[in-house]
DNA sequence: GATTTGGTTCCAAAAAGTTGGAACCATGCC
DNA sequence: GGCATGGTTCCAACTTTTTGGAACCAAATC
């Protein structure tokens, strides 16, 4: 069965508040701060938080993509996540750049 | 008696994701965008939202307030809504005006 | 001081979000 | 095929938020 493609919402679909809520969870926020700095892999996420059952991060996981801001796709055995930055850019100038500075 | 003071967050006690909890809500965000033009009592806030019981939008208003974006002060018999403005700009500089643009 | 006006707080019910174990699924590798 | 690895989904318990009526409070005005 070919694809395991997880459902991302296309750029002009992304809502602002729901950016805004994906982000106002500390455990979230600090996931995407990660990310910022690259793409990674499941586990190399929230080394912050190495007690982290799997199923609680993938929740988290899920909540960022849905909103739009992380990209979750297949990559070999396990998966890569990518911050939207240039479609968050694009579609709500300014924004990433002062929530994570 | 006396004061009537409610209480509100000094600008360094102002947490980022408090404030982005806070916006993450379309009424809140509404409210917030009616307020940013300039100060308004209770009674003129959520002119888009005309049925809201009044004890509902105090609750929105205690969101934004306690995490810092709406400052609610005594005014005459009401009350004197305003954004917090030039302090949440000196705190996340950019952040109100990529969110309200 | 009684009344009206504008708003907050109390309270309880309903809705939404979080959490994590267990089951499941896909891929890579032997 | 069989197995280990990396991750998602199911489900249920728990916690947090939301919502709104009713009670309350403070200031202004008569």
């Amino acid at each position: 069965m070919a694809s395991y493609d997880l459902e991302h919402p296309a750029i002009d679909e992304i809502e602002l508040t729901d950016v805004l809520f994906a982000l106002s969870d500390p455990a979230r926020l600090e996931i995407v701060r990660e990310v910022s700095a690259g793409p990674l892999s499941m586990a190399e996420c929230g080394a912050t938080n190495p007690a982290l059952p799997k199923s609680t991060k993938s929740h988290l996981m899920k909540v960022l993509r849905e909103a739009g801001v992380v990209r979750n796709e297949p990559d070999g055995r396990g998966r890569r996540l990518t911050l939207r930055r240039e479609e968050l850019d694009e579609r709500f100038p300014g924004l990433l750049d002062s929530i994570l500075r």
